[in-house]
DNA sequence: CAGAACTTTCAAAGATTTCTGAAGACTCGA
DNA sequence: TCGAGTCTTCAGAAATCTTTGAAAGTTCTG
């Protein structure tokens, strides 16, 4: 087995590229890799040298989109923290939202453009291709869950 | 018809929610909003107030991502673009690149922590998951242009 | 119920990103 | 080839976003 921090690292960097703050992708990257079945935020904090404060934002905003969730109840008095299953396809799904964004602001644009203009032929074809996907997006991440589940 | 300026603001937020910085959100809506064609960068600077500095980056940025186009031969001396013809499926495609860097950070993550490790199977999902949508986003974009295209 | 063990919050420092403005490069017509 | 008009580049200023560290809040245990 090849260097998992390394490994880690780097995917904490491609996280970083998506968009997540830099400690928020360590962190998730630390729970992607983590030995155990859950981690607690205090050993979060000692592996990757940061900040309780900067690990408790992280976990904070990695609950609110779905990727790791509190583990119920282990006979401890840390809070224990893993990765969701499906964590991706939920991701995904909340990126559905962003789609939504779109659409809407291509409708609201049509309105305010007037009906012939050369903006409404573009805007036109924005909320066409933004309704599309809005529509058959969840029913593609769907069917990845079927497969799945289908053993 | 409403205000269009405050419709295309509205948008321009939008779109620098999903990432563009602030001065290329509103050079992008711009175009979007256009009454005209094509468009110059001396006309967007005036129109939005920013530098030609700003409007000159915010270009290179949309052209590279295949928002806009150069407008091939307009006797002015000046450049004119316009927003491409399928610039929404464009970019769609192009955040496909974004799935493949997930792919294979989750590969290279499984290469790295042992195949029978808890992160391993973490790591599986992932890389099946993002695998999956690798390959079905580009069929769903392409259905999209073939609807579009059946008049 | 008090104290210890953790966690969260938040103001301020630090880091990073973005924008500007001016200098230089390019293009085209004369 | 020159010069007017336009575009790009880039260093530094400005704005924004992150992280820290310490104080306040919570929650368990004894």
């Amino acid at each position: 087995m090849a260097d998992t921090t390394e490994a880690a690292e780097r995917m904490a960097l491609t996280l970083a590229q998506g968009g997540l703050q830099k400690a928020t992708a360590r962190v998730m990257a630390a729970f992607m890799f983590a030995d155990t079945d859950s981690v607690t935020a205090t050993e979060l904090a000692e592996q990757l040298h940061i900040s309780s404060g900067s690990v408790s934002g992280a976990i904070k905003m990695l609950s609110t989109v779905g990727l790791i969730e509190r583990v119920p109840a282990p006979a401890s008095r840390r809070e224990h923290y893993r990765m969701r299953d499906g964590a991706w396809a939920t991701l995904m799904s909340s990126q559905n939202g962003m789609v939504q964004a779109m659409f809407e602001a291509a409708d609201q644009g049509i309105k305010a453009a007037g009906a012939d203009s050369p903006a409404a032929r573009r805007l036109g074809e924005m909320r066409d291709f933004y309704g599309f996907m809005f529509r058959e997006l969840p029913a593609l991440i769907d069917r990845w869950r079927a497969g799945r589940d289908a053993t």
